[in-house]
DNA sequence: TCTGGGGTCCTAGGACCC
DNA sequence: TCTGGGGTCCTAGGACCC
């Protein structure tokens, strides 16, 4: 039996921890640039407010509902989490961590009232944290998500499911009649990997609810979808396709990019982004012992901006051999921008991914007919350069992020349009001694 | 004026092999 | 008229997730 475990509007309740004040108003959160609502309190969600609307399109809420926007804080979001998920990691043998606000438990060989440990999960974690939760259980991880889905709409919206589901859903101890009823008033589109297009084209074909799809064809699903909407149905049916994966192997790729401020049309200004982003995916690939064998960079205008013409221009340059040197990466992605690089265009976003990662520990060996210095010569190049990261790393590690750093990076501080901004962000409560919260008397 | 930032997996099609 | 057959590997792009 697998259980999901995860954080009501996970951004806002963090916030609501240490600012009771926003308990029952409506809050969203941004993203960067204060640009869309990536969070929304019930409260929001109440208001219309839609998951990545954009905040020009709803900020007229902040007067007329009493609409409170903050500003994406991260590193508390990310401490939080930590806590959160080295508790609720107590109740089961296996976890596997899905995301910044849930995961899953493998409950194999576990004895006991699921719902009652359920129960207990929520409790510790709304004690020791302040974040509220929801559980689901079910014999397969897509049941497990939709148990939750079931725990937590039932929770919000009295009425739309029996009462005794809300907040700890177990699907396990439902009757098949009982379960056939849930599954006949939910839509499809609730399901764990059935987004916008494949529910779409599931409703053209009269395949509106949970039931529906359960009660589908496989063979047919099969050939007109594809293998993972196959899965998906199967795990509907109680038959688990997807094991729970609770090894701690590092990320196939690693990704930093962002829109900016404003348009940005000066080849220096995004030398100096494309350096920024590039250093800081360096800085994650060595956190996570990996080495990059190529560098991906894009660069794109707005398809917002109609009256613009677009470019959108991206390159995928392969390292000689897999780095992990923040000098290396920087010069490859500037390298590769002043290619792609056209003037006259509008750019509002730049990105720069670090994909075919290895393992940091393993080097391929070569044979360089052109080498004059010995193998020894060659170690202690390399040692030096592992010395000059790790210096480099634990610099912005005690002193902050960017305290030293490469010189194309940031070399002024001028009018940079990329630099965005973030104006509502609340205090680092957790992670910074001198944002720490105050007891006023 | 103003529109997120990370990730994953699967598939189709092309290059290339014998 | 008619132009092999069976593979593998890689990449780009599309779907999804939160």
């Amino acid at each position: 039996m697998f259980a999901l475990v995860d954080v009501n509007n996970m951004y806002v309740s963090c916030e609501r921890v240490f600012k009771p004040s926003l308990n029952g108003r409506p809050v969203v959160v941004l993203s960067s640039n204060d640009g869309a609502c990536i969070a929304r309190s019930n409260e929001a969600k109440d208001l219309g407010v839609q998951m990545a609307q954009p905040w020009f399109q709803v900020q007229h809420l902040e007067r007329e509902a009493g609409l409170i926007a903050l500003s994406a804080n991260f590193e508390l979001y990310g401490d939080m989490s930590s806590r959160m998920m080295s508790i609720v990691g107590q109740y089961a043998p296996r976890q596997q961590i899905y995301s910044i606000d849930e995961c899953f438990l493998d409950f194999e060989g576990v004895r006991g009232d699921l719902v009652e440990i359920g129960r207990d999960i929520r409790r510790t974690v709304l004690q020791w944290t302040g974040l509220p939760t929801s559980v689901g259980f079910g014999p397969t991880k897509t049941l497990a998500k939709l148990a939750n889905h079931v725990a937590k709409t039932a929770d919000r919206k009295p009425g739309s499911y029996p009462a005794a589901l809300a907040q700890v859903c177990n699907f396990g101890e439902m009757t098949q009649a009982e379960l056939d009823a849930v599954m006949g008033v939910t839509e499809v589109g609730c399901v764990w990997g059935i987004g916008r297009r494949i529910g779409a084209r599931l409703t053209e074909a009269g395949i509106r609810t949970v039931r529906d799809l359960a009660n589908a064809d496989v063979t047919a699903l099969r050939s007109q979808f594809s293998v993972v909407l196959e899965k998906t149905l199967l795990e509907l049916r109680g038959t688990s396709c997807l094991g729970l994966d609770d090894t701690t192997a590092g990320r196939q790729q690693i990704m930093c990019s962002r829109s900016f401020g404003s348009a940005v049309t000066e080849l220096a200004e995004l030398e100096q982004v494309v350096s920024d982003f590039a250093s800081r995916v360096a800085e994650k690939l060595r956190q996570q012992g990996s080495a990059a064998g190529a560098v991906h960079v894009f660069i794109t205008t707005s398809p917002h901006r109609k009256q613009d013409r677009q470019h959108s221009p991206s390159m995928t340059v392969p390292m000689v051999r897999p780095t992990t040197d923040t000098r290396e990466l920087v010069a490859t992605a500037t390298r590769a921008l002043q290619r792609m690089y056209r003037p006259g265009f509008n750019y509002v976003k730049a990105g720069v991914m670090l994909v075919d990662l290895h393992d940091g520990g393993a080097r391929q060996g070569e044979l360089d007919l052109f080498a004059t210095d010995k193998p020894t010569v060659q170690a202690e190049v390399g040692r030096d350069r592992a010395q000059l990261m790790g210096a480099l790393d634990a610099l912005n590690h005690r002193f902050g992020k960017g305290a030293v750093r490469i010189a194309s990076a940031h070399h002024g501080r001028g009018t940079q349009a990329s630099v965005g901004k973030q104006e509502r962000r609340t205090p680092r409560y957790t992670t910074r001694l001198d944002e720490i919260a105050r007891a006023s008397s």
